[in-house]
DNA sequence: TAGTGGTCTAGACCACATA
DNA sequence: ATGTGGTCTAGACCACTAG
């Protein structure tokens, strides 16, 4: 446990121990981890430390605790998780759930640039998936997202349209692929045809335009995602601090 | 230190004393606040709690701790805080700093809406600060800043040009007010009259509409900022995790 | 009642900055 | 050499959950 090969704190080393069983998938998403006193043991160091590394993790939402019942994989597919990666929201009233509807679900050769920011060749296999979001009825958001082909073989439009939920939720449940963060860049664009006719905005339209990439462990690029917001009646809510 | 009037765990009891301090402007920002030692000595606990007090409120970026040298509280003076606030960069190459034109300073009643939000009543003297950013010399953000007139008598065009900085910076140091924590809205709107003629866009070409209000100590709202973004070459940038 | 995370303490030692 | 924050330990006790 002390090995000079990596020179960080004993919590540090410890932590990263906890994130590969993780990334193996030792222990799925909602599932509990072993208590701290059991992780301290088999480390071999005090639970103060594996207390300060789950600390951490927890800071970064990979677990999550509860008193009295014991530490969990976050997961997706629940409600605190819900709107961590959708900002959109009314201008009034309370947040709402969005209807998905999938528009295209197709294999196709990965774009020079949708390979160069997924770290795949260019013309590696690749997913597209198109989605329209609505709230309350309102066709709200248009969603383009390039996923790589090979972890998520046997995604079709069918098993999109019968898994609802976020669609996170599918990716780690289904393929094993837990989105942990993102990078997202904001502008300003005008409506183009396509969002005319599949948003039912007025031609050059101001919207949201949002690009994202998103990342897993190893902070390893797994998804990027184009989606152009009508905010109208809904707004791109952020916190700073 | 044990009184039962509030139940919260010590380390919280403790952080509140350092909060109550920091917010009395006690300890100024960029100046370093007493050890962990000295402060577990005042308060009557040990070192450890008086720890993860500090922890949290260093969480919160209201402290800043720099091993061998102490604690200090943070300030918007600092090369770190710079783009905490505002989340424009370039689509290519490096952040810069942004150039400062005071377009206006007026006071006058605060309408009805900014009243609302800043929590005072309509009618109540406020400063209305109207400027625009350039980025390597293009105009790039067009911005309404509303703030409450009694804590910021003495706030003129002449104060704020002679100023060059962050303009969070500038209040924290001339009027003793910090700003904490913001929460924005997002949306795409077109380009109005004025925007045409300060920015030097299209008529209706679409714009990133940021609509900000800005908290101190005590989650009081000290400010409502409205930018507008011309998002060309330079894109919102925000972080999800 | 037993097990889990949450708090608090006291003390030892390390890493970093400064004089 | 001294003082600061950073790490690690061991143990006691509290708060919450569940059987």
């Amino acid at each position: 446990m002390n090995g000079p090969a990596t020179f960080s704190p004993l919590y540090r080393q410890i932590k990263s121990l906890i994130t590969d069983r993780l990334q193996a998938g030792e222990w799925k998403p909602g599932e509990a981890i072993p208590s701290e006193t059991d992780l301290a043991q088999r480390f071999g160091v005090s639970q103060g430390t594996v207390r300060k590394a789950i600390d951490e993790l927890a800071g970064e939402n990979l677990l999550v605790r509860r008193q009295g019942k014991g530490t969990f994989v976050a997961s997706h597919r629940e409600a605190r998780a819900q709107f961590r990666f959708l900002r959109l929201r009314p201008d009034e009233g309370e947040a709402v759930q969005p209807e998905s509807t999938v528009l295209e679900c197709r294999r196709l050769r990965a774009p020079i640039e949708i390979a160069r920011r997924l770290e795949m060749r260019p013309g590696d296999s690749a997913v597209l998936v198109q989605r329209r979001l609505s709230f309350s009825g309102e066709a709200t958001v248009l969603d383009s997202i390039w996923l790589p082909g090979a972890p998520f073989k046997g995604l079709t439009a069918e098993r999109l349209d019968a898994y609802h939920g976020p669609l996170y939720g599918l990716f780690e449940a289904e393929f094993g692929v837990r989105m942990i963060r993102c990078e997202e860049r904001l502008r300003a664009v005008a409506a183009d045809a396509q969002a005319v006719e599949l948003l039912g905005v007025a031609p050059a339209e101001p919207l949201l335009l949002v690009d994202r990439t998103s990342y897993t462990y190893g902070d390893r690029p797994v998804e990027v995602r184009r989606g152009l917001y009508v905010t109208r009646r809904m707004h791109y809510h952020n916190e700073l601090s």
